[in-house]
DNA sequence: TTATAATAGTTCCAAAATGAACGGTTCATA
DNA sequence: TATGAACCGTTCATTTTGGAACTATTATAA
């Protein structure tokens, strides 16, 4: 292994540490966030995709959040069970099932965001420093990172049944 | 909230979405090599982090690795018991512990590498259409939005610091 | 010195997360 | 339509996780 190798895979390394850090960040202050509102992590991410557009597909959530679908399922039961959410089959496909964010789940997430600013608006001010034409270009590199690993799953790993 | 701040919102979103969708495949991939190769997350990250210096104390694997520090107690003696690695007492301070690889973990991790490549090869394979400046300026982005993050650190920071 | 606080790591166990199997629904093809 | 595959969501059982309390050691203060 030459110095540029070297080289090479060091900064490889470091950025997946990165990675990692940010990360590691992200899930904290949303744990955070969760706990001190009594939800689980899961919760608090389904409530933050399906308050977006007031009604989605418990597909779509599950697509966005990257959740399990049993831990999704499982975690809107409980949403449910707290009021927050209502479920509904969607119109012409009873296999799918609509979130709808009931009163009490629209007033519950605002007092979230009153008490703490919620983790968009922590994190808007965490990228603030960057300049537009950097968080564009972050943006896309990650969205291309995402696509390279993406593709090395389902060329390599596929040996699911 | 007006146009721009509206703009601002979605940028961020989709950055937050961006970076969830990164990691999500990052974690996918360490599972699927922990998993064929009978270990844990925690304990293939472990072994990543001390083949890299062949000894390290645990107090350092906690920090690089962010994993709780019962989560990392608990691997380490799975990966004691596999007798890929071995505990040792760093001389001169009883509270620490030194991790070292033992000749047996050295060959589980060649092999597991010979495999597939592990990690940072294809994390390596996967940022590799970045140019050199593009890796370095996403690693200085990575690092500032990190310690942006940090500071949001709520009064109770009981894992490691 | 002694007392107190901080640190490293371990243990315990309740809570959280998730793979696998399943039930009902829709799609594709004949 | 019939059949089989694919799909969406649920349930169940099991594994994983991580907070809190604990032991032992070291650091700091009085």
């Amino acid at each position: 292994m030459n110095e540029n190798e070297k080289n090479q895979l060091m900064q490889s390394s470091q950025l997946l540490h990165s990675f990692f850090s940010v990360n590691k960040n992200i899930v904290r202050i949303v744990q955070n966030i969760a706990v001190e509102n009594d939800l689980t992590v899961p919760q608090y991410t389904i409530l933050m995709i399906v308050i977006h557009s007031k009604e989605m597909t418990q597909k779509k959530v599950g697509e966005q959040s990257f959740l399990p679908k049993s831990t999704l399922s499982q975690a809107v039961d409980g949403l449910v069970r707290l009021g927050l959410l209502e479920r509904q089959q969607v119109v012409g496909n009873r296999r799918e099932m609509n979130l709808i964010i009931s009163e009490k789940g629209e007033r519950y997430f605002k007092d979230i965001h009153l008490q703490n600013g919620g983790i968009h608006e922590l994190f808007q001010a965490a990228i603030k420093p960057l300049s537009n034409m950097q968080r564009e270009e972050l943006l896309n590199m990650h969205l291309q990172i995402a696509k390279n690993l993406e593709a090395y799953q389902t060329t390599q790993g596929d040996e699911m049944k």
